[in-house]
DNA sequence: GTGAAAGCGCTAACAC
DNA sequence: GTGTTAGCGCTTTCAC
């Protein structure tokens, strides 16, 4: 055995030391409205004996009375894999001061066991949980029905078992849309969607991916199997493609970090964007200000968005019942990654300029 | 008052749904070597009623009375302000993974109160605690003598209460050493070293100013008090600067956030780095393979050192009291960011050079 | 106004 | 081997 908290001080010492009983010393330490009414004199006594005692209230047995843990749970599948940027820095942030704002505590919770998710969920210690990402696979829909606390899903899209959560989603159909229209209206007539390996499952990326298609479909850009991609980043993959030369003049990438690594690879080949070749990102945090190009975005309120989950989960743990949703809307930031598409480009003069370099 | 979790089924529901005390559920649910002995016969059937009833243990009950709470505390001072950047996300990831690693909780401390600091650490809800950057100030010494559960200092140095802590650190020393060292060697006699206002007061700022100094001795190079500078990076210093045509040849800068905005600045004034200007950063996270050009960096092992901190504070939890401190070795990792001092700049050259363009 | 006592749900020591 | 019971530290109702 380690050594403990044992030492420290109860309650019942406190009430002790000043000559009172235990209700009375609950009483003045909470300063609640409550049944009993303590006299000036004797609220300080009890403050003094339990400032000399060094008195801090065990917070796990006051929960265990009150049912209150004043502690929410935030829920990244992934959270290891795909933690790289800007995106989780500012969700996590924004939810972390908005919860701290209003004497909640953060709980990260490991990916949630799918067999017993309730022993995450329901065994006590959280007031309610937020979810990034939520996918919309049936055992998760079994989850949420069973879940016996609030719950939000952040970043995620209604499911069947909608009532039972709020939603708070960015509108990434309307987003999608958005970046082709841009293109289009720059000139762009084929081009290449990328999504991510381990996120082309979540609900983002099917939004995504409809409200690029429909787009298209709407502006008469052509789309073949080839120009949606689902790429990891970690291979080879954009060399290849390149070495290709494939037809597409715009490339619209799942996030920021992949932009990033689409530029990089660009340049090492000498392929000036948006000269060659116009890119366009999701997200738009302050990363895209930092390329090189700068990055023109679609952009998501992902603070905005994170400080929405949290006043929604509150005011479900208050009582109140209203599982609204929002949809946040997204628009476009005009940086320097996009242009119109070159007139003739030649792959095989860029190309070998690169290897002569 | 919101729905609870009140309707949850108890142990005591699950034994007498067995018919069996609550003893034998306990001691069936936990599988430890309890001094009891259950057949495997009463076994299955109490797995059964615990199944059929969804018994999920509660945690608070449970830690309260085994004064665990498989739950540790990780504090960011200023946690909002300066979480932008690949630092905290990698110490955060990797503090998170080796926990749940662990079957641990990860909990976030929003600003531990300086007045009443016990009542966060103290109140039974953390087994306990990874500081990061913990200050040298009076008061948090006393926050730590007083601390009632195992502490873990993060990313910060011995205090006068030594014995009251482990500390993982890198060797920034050494490190801002290195960084001169190596600037010399490619013939730079004028530095500048730059310090965030944000984060003047951290160990690691301190470590760092007093390795630029000594190496800077040891080496001849000259340092005058301009040499030294304290910058937010959210007024115009950067533009000052560069325009009072400094004689620095090289700036070393106190993380990689500040070094990319310092990049993006000289690239829009004209400036080349590293050909008029070599720049050299703290850290060397992925980022730094973003930038252009690539940062060159002083890399600190931010991940393992994650992973120290959790593995150190486990090993107190579970009793031994080997409070040992680790200074993890820095080293520099080279990229395209730093060459020889340019032999003629011409600062009004460059500069009108941009105000032409 | 104040104090005694019940009990939140669980575990562990101790009788059976 | 199995069941009974005493609390962990707190809040809150109810008599005084």
């Amino acid at each position: 055995m380690a050594q403990r908290k044992s030492g420290s001080t109860t309650l019942k010492q406190v009430a002790e030391r000043a000559g009172v009983s235990m209700a009375a010393v609950s009483a003045v330490l909470n300063s609640k409205k409550s049944s009993i009414r303590i006299s000036p004199a004797t609220a300080e006594l009890i403050q003094q004996a339990a400032k000399d005692l060094h008195y801090v209230p065990n917070g796990l047995a006051r929960s265990l009375r009150t049912n209150r843990t004043n502690n929410i749970g935030l829920v990244f599948e992934n959270f290891g894999g795909i933690t790289e940027g800007q995106f989780y820095v500012e969700l996590l942030d924004g939810v972390a001061q908005e919860l701290f704002k209003n004497k909640y505590r953060l709980t990260i919770l490991p990916e949630v066991d799918r067999v017993q998710p309730i022993n995450s969920l329901g065994n006590g210690l959280l007031d309610g949980v937020i979810w990034c990402k939520l996918p919309q696979s049936p055992d998760v829909i079994d989850i949420l029905q069973r879940c016996p606390i609030p719950f939000v899903a952040l970043h995620a899209r209604p499911t069947e078992a909608h009532e039972a959560a709020a939603y708070i989603s960015a509108d990434n159909y309307g987003g999608a849309k958005l970046a082709v229209q841009h293109l289009h209206e720059l000139g762009h007539k084929r081009l290449l969607f990328i999504l991510e390996t381990a996120e082309v499952d979540v609900p983002d990326a099917q939004a995504r991916l409809a409200g690029f298609l429909d787009a298209c479909a709407e502006l008469n850009i052509e789309v073949q199997d080839q120009d949606i991609r689902i790429w990891s980043h970690d291979l080879h993959e954009t060399n290849t493609y390149f070495h290709s030369q494939p037809e597409h003049t715009a490339i619209i990438t799942w996030n920021e970090r992949t932009a990033g690594v689409l530029l990089e690879h660009a340049q090492s080949l000498n392929i000036q964007v948006p000269r060659d070749l116009s890119v366009i990102s999701f997200d738009s945090t302050s990363f895209s200000e930092k390329t090189s190009p700068r990055l023109t975005c679609i952009y998501q309120p992902i603070r905005e968005m994170a400080t929405a989950a949290v006043r929604t989960l509150l005011a479900q743990i208050n009582g109140e019942t209203i599982t609204q949703d929002f949809e946040y809307p997204t628009r476009l930031d005009l940086r320097d990654s996009t242009t119109e598409p070159p007139k003739n480009r030649d792959w095989s003069s860029i190309l070998n300029a690169e290897k002569s370099s």
